[in-house]
Formats: structure tokens, sequence, C-alpha cells
DNA sequence: CACATTTGACCTAA
DNA sequence: TTAGGTCAAATGTG
């Protein structure tokens, strides 16, 4: 991406990569479309989410998305203020919403299935119902920083029905917070230890928080990826711990977890971007029984560019938010270099 | 007291 | 009309 183009608007770059990606993307899908049926049927349903999150993206690029950013609704400028009088709220005006309410919702970013419902956010719940086709109630989450930093993920949960200790977790919209506790380390490493296949281009590779057990497995429609992402437990780096120990944690709110105590966060995320694929990524948090944290597709590329687009709910990894990629920063002129690979790297030197 | 959760009402898309 | 999603008062918890 931004390889040598320091004159090239960072929009510009994103959506060049973007674009780029999406043709990627075309190209498995006919591939896929010529393979076996079998695992066809799971890719393709991956690639179907893969292009969806990739227009998703060339929408907001191209300013004509969902526009979610107009964060007129969603208490981004601060929740409080909107009293709704609970009796005949619908036929006495003022309380009545338009729009901001009922299903304006961010796109799905990633179903994943876990162990627990750890994934290194900070989590409010906001609401559970009963929903039809299921005999457990979905339980609604948004994250804790709504009201102060306007973040819009949400996710929501339900437990499996096919396991009833999995809770299946839907993911919308995009973290713009700054949680200390789920701020991102991006740093590039050897490729070494997890190397893709070859065909796995585009892959970020998520290990394992901390070894543990409790690991987010694929979802359905990414189980394809699954392997690779949450290939194997992988110790935090030394060098990230020094580099972004200045962030304290809060720790993830989580179910039955309070999320009192405080500790330092050392979350950890570890990607390479090389030659217009991600390699591997590897990620640390600190609950101890978190998972780990971040579904598997977090587009870190959209966070380099800075690029605010729904790109990773449950992103505990890859915040998209240029300003919570402010270590990244002087990326965006297209100086991702030190690292190791090419052109496209992350840059450290904040 | 501050913040999180519960829960029924409200709202909207399908 | 219904189902899913959200709001916000009430309640719980540390």
């Amino acid at each position: 991406m931004a390889s040598s183009g320091g004159a090239r608007s960072p929009a510009a770059v994103v959506l060049d990569d973007l674009v780029d990606v999406r043709d990627r993307v075309a190209m498995l899908q006919t591939v896929l479309q010529e393979s076996s049926p079998g695992a066809t049927v799971e890719a393709g349903e991956l690639v179907e989410g893969m292009m969806a999150k990739l227009s998703s993206a060339l929408s907001a690029v191209l300013g004509t998305g969902d526009g979610s950013v107009a964060s007129s609704s969603s208490g981004a400028g601060g929740g409080p203020g909107r009293r709704r009088r609970r009796t005949g709220a619908a036929s006495s005006g003022p309380h009545r919403r338009s729009s901001s309410r009922g299903r304006m919702k961010s796109p799905l970013i990633k179903t994943v299935t876990a162990t627990t419902l750890t994934d290194g956010k900070s989590w409010r719940k906001y609401g559970q119902k009963q929903i039809n086709d299921s005999t457990n109630p979905r339980s609604y989450y948004r994250c804790t920083h709504l009201p102060d930093q306007g973040c819009k993920a949400k996710r929501h949960v339900h437990v499996s029905e096919a396991n009833p200790s999995e809770y299946t977790i839907d993911y919308y919209g995009q973290h713009t917070c700054r949680d200390p506790s789920t701020f991102p380390s991006l740093i590039v490493q050897g490729a070494a230890d997890t190397a893709p296949p070859p065909d796995c281009a585009n892959l970020i590779s998520f290990a394992p928080i901390n070894g543990a057990n409790r690991a987010f497995t694929a979802s359905t429609s990414t189980s394809a990826f699954a392997h690779h992402l949450m290939k194997e437990p992988v110790d935090h780096h030394p060098m990230l711990f020094s580099q972004f120990s200045n962030y304290s944690s809060s720790p993830p709110a989580q179910e039955g977890i309070p999320s009192g105590s405080s500790s330092r966060a050392c979350h950890e995320r570890f990607m390479q971007y090389a030659g217009g694929q991600f390699v591997d990524i590897t990620g640390r948090s600190t609950s101890p029984l978190t998972v780990g944290s971040a579904p598997a597709e977090y587009w870190p590329v959209v966070g380099v560019a800075g690029v605010d687009m729904d790109a990773g709910a449950g992103m505990d990894s890859f915040p998209s938010s240029p300003s919570s990629l402010g270590f990244m920063s002087g990326s965006l002129g297209g100086s991702f270099g030190n690292t190791v690979c090419d052109d496209d790297l992350f840059s450290f030197d904040s």
C-alpha cells in the first residue's frame, strides 16, 4: 500500500488497498467455486462476508456509506439528555425518535463462538431478549465507552444451542474507543512461527490469549480461517511491553465478572502486513479468562489507513479510528516501514 | 455514590 | 402485525 506515496492522501491509499483486496477476494471466490463443493460452501460464506466488509469500507471511504460516523443519535456526544417517558412516549412527540432506534445498527462484522464472554473489551449490557428461533435469550452489549468516547461497538451474545457451554457472539460496529486495556499493540514479527499457507493471502492470525484454553473459535462463516487465525499461543513480546507499557488497563467487563480491578493492560497484537498480505498476528490479553481477543478479521489495514469504517466489532485488536492508532502515526504518510516486510508495513516509530 | 444489570416498554424494519 | 433491537427506570452491587 502506501509504499512510496507520501503525497497520496490516506483515504486514497486505503481506497486503493481496499479495492485491491476486494479484487483478490473476488479471485479467491472464483477459485473456490472451482474447487471441491464441500469446502466451498464455508469458504464462500466467508468470502461473501469479506466482500460485504470491503464494500462497506469502500462506501465509507467514498462517503457513500451509512455514515456510521453520524453519531447524532448514539450518544457519542454524550448520552445523557434523552429521557424517554414510558407513558405515551410515542405519542407525546418530543421523545419520539425517528431513525435513531430500531434497526439502525452497525453492520455485522464478525460472528464467533467462545467459551467465555471476555474478549478483551469492556462491554455493558443494555438489553436481553428472547429470540424467536432460539431457546436461549440474546443479550445485547455495547461498548462501555459509548458515553464517554462514543464508541459504537456492539455485540449480541447468545448461548449456543448446540453447545450450551459456548456463546455465539455477533460483533457489530467498530471500536473507536481508546480503552487502554484493549489498546492494540502491533508488531511485525517474522512469520516464522505461524506462517500461514500461501493461499491464505490477506490472512490475519490471532493467537489464543495466554495460551489459555479459552479461545475463540471460528464462527460458522469464518471457520475456514479459524485454523490459521487461532493458531497457537504466543508469548508476548517484550518489546511491545516496553513500547506500550504506558497504557494502563481497565479489565474488560465480563458477564459475571465485574470489571473492577485494574491492572495493566498488556494487550498485544502482532501483525505483519507484507506485500499486500497480512501474514501473522498474535495477541495477548490481560484477563485471565480472556479469550483471545479478537475474532479473526479485524482488518488492520483499516486502522492503518485510519479510515473510519466499520471494521471490527469487538475489535479488541484493531481499533480502526486513527486516533486510537496513534502509535502508528506517521504511517499515514506512507512510511510504513521499519518492519520486516516491504512497503506495506506498520510503522511503530511513533 | 457510582456504575452495571435487569427488565418491560418502546420503536422500527420486514 | 411481528420480531428484533434499544431505551431507560428500577434495582443490584461494590
